[in-house]
DNA sequence: AGTGGCACCTGTGTGC
DNA sequence: TGCACACAGGTGCCAC
């Protein structure tokens, strides 16, 4: 489901049930997501919430009993409802804060992930945190550093965009759109990739990401917000899932291809 | 080291 | 209607 802007509005929805709030109450299931539920967890049990944050596609919360990392897989959402609601089929962990709200994780396929981060340890320097690379709207995202980075890479440009150690947060759907902005064909190798081009790309991943939270995320089939509302960006994907329909730009007929295993869709005359 | 391929898991849509 | 199959927004591990 979620790439950065969808993580990004899934964090904003549940900042105001978490943040500054006492966590009553830790409910884990039973089945395990990407890593089983740590015990650890109800270490939360009577936790402040200090702080709420993002890093990748990682929610990251502080409190002053330690620390928990969320990651919403392929089809996890968060929820905030009212208290004492029921349970459903898929929902595999939940808080309960001192209104009594819920916050729940549900995750049919179960590649989310829940992390317990002990007192005193620092999230940033678990090793799947370490390895991130850049923010996308960090200065060190840059033309010059993209340009570095894919230079040296057969691989095809689309598939080292959604690499996580390049830079983080653009995944399946974000990565057709911006090589569309960008007017990149998907399947250049990196080690074609111009500095201009580089620059064309690093502008085009932050205005897309920037205007698709602001839609609040992009809904293809099921993701919400913590509100349960979808998001709007889908109305203005470009490519994405459009194959067949004609390219807003030139007219041709949007086509689509595997590239690193994932469907990718661009418009042939446009993108070179 | 860099790269491609596959695995994890369930739900949904499509075609026969 | 039922069934088989392909596919879905992410990530980590494996073998080359």
């Amino acid at each position: 489901m979620p790439e950065l802007p969808e993580v990004e509005v899934t964090m904003l929805g549940i900042r105001k049930a978490l943040l500054d709030r006492t966590i009553k109450k830790v409910i884990l299931g039973d089945k395990p997501l990407r890593a089983p539920l740590d015990p650890a967890l109800y270490n939360l049990e009577g936790a402040k919430v200090l702080q709420l944050g993002r890093r990748a596609k990682y929610i990251m919360v502080h409190t002053d009993k330690g620390g928990l990392i969320l990651h919403l897989g392929m089809s996890g959402h968060l929820r905030v409802l009212p208290k004492e609601t029921a349970l459903q089929k898929h929902d595999h962990f939940a808080l309960i804060n001192d209104l009594e709200e819920e916050i729940i994780l549900n995750d049919a396929r179960r590649f989310g992930l829940v992390v317990y981060v002990p007192e005193g340890q620092d999230p940033n320097e678990l090793p799947f945190i370490k390895k991130l690379g850049p923010e996308p709207f960090d200065d060190s995202f840059n033309a010059q550093y993209l340009y570095s980075r894919l230079k040296g890479s057969s691989s095809a440009v689309k598939k080292l965009l959604m690499d996580n150690s390049i830079v983080v947060g653009v995944g399946n759907i974000y990565a057709s759109e911006v090589l569309f902005a960008s007017g990149i064909s998907p399947k250049r190798c990196g080690n074609t990739i111009s500095l201009e081009e580089c620059s064309l790309i690093t502008k085009h991943i932050r205005s897309i990401l920037k205007a698709a939270v602001r839609s609040g995320g992009t809904t293809v089939r099921d993701f919400s917000g913590a509100d349960g509302r979808p998001g709007y960006f889908a109305l203005k994907l470009k490519v994405y899932g459009r194959r067949g329909e004609p390219c807003p730009v030139c007219n041709s007929p949007i086509v689509s291809a595997t590239i690193g295993m994932r469907n990718s869709f661009y418009c042939p005359k446009c993108q070179k």
